[in-house]
DNA sequence: TATATTTTGGCATAAAGTGGTATAATTTGG
DNA sequence: CCAAATTATACCACTTTATGCCAAAATATA
């Protein structure tokens, strides 16, 4: 489970550590070293894989043809970024999502037991 | 579990021993020499693993999409941290917990049942 | 009082985090 | 379709922080 908070620097190429305890659990739990990214709400939220095809799984069985349904597979899905780990234990955070979520040079990343939030140190 | 009131100093690089009382209880009753510490209040709490992982569990099963349940989590999860006990009964207290409790040299410990408080000698 | 245990300080080592640059891949415009 | 520009990736080196270990000091126990 992921907790914490932790206080990173964004490279100007936009990479950013993960928190080793972040890494730690991904690899023990998860047995892998790739998180999926996406923006959410004011911030961004990174998920293992795993956890990411679960909510995959459950989207896909609602009712495809609802507009609500539609329009919120839209923006979650069409955010989401492939994001792996580096062997410096980062991961490139696209222009695009840094945009979204406002993401300038210092961000704060929690744990939020299954899920990270990553935000821009306001 | 636990009970009573121990002082102790931190190094200066932030480790602080913990009584080995507690360690003991620590052992005998949870079987593992980890806690999780997060801040509350004008002080530190110091669960076992055991008894924080039942604090999670109860959180996970609430909906994860709604915004109050997000940010109690975000609140109660981002303070957390895991801190396991080195092999000379010590933990460390990383800096921003010790800023939040304005926990400087001296600390007294005290022992609440199921979670242990630590308090700067103010 | 002697002995064992606990607590503490110090130091060496390892790991984590950061920044830079060079190369590879991708996108864009002509 | 090619070349230039942009973006992503890999690699190296430095700084900071955490960890492990040893041993001295303090405290508890016999």
């Amino acid at each position: 489970m992921f907790r914490g908070r932790y206080n990173h620097t964004v490279t100007n190429t936009g990479r950013v550590s993960i928190p080793s305890k972040f890494r730690e659990v991904c690899r023990d739990k998860y047995g892998e070293e790739t998180f999926v990214i996406t923006n959410f709400d004011k911030c961004l939220v990174a998920y293992p894989l795993k956890e990411w095809s679960e909510i995959e799984t459950k989207i896909s069985e609602l009712p495809q043809f609802r507009q609500d349904v539609s329009a919120f597979m839209r923006y979650l899905m069409g955010g989401a970024v492939d994001c792996p780990i580096d062997s410096q234990g980062r991961v490139l955070i696209t222009q695009s999502l840094r945009n979204h979520a406002n993401i300038q040079k210092e961000v704060v990343m929690i744990g939020m037991l299954k899920k990270i939030e990553i935000w821009d140190k306001e």
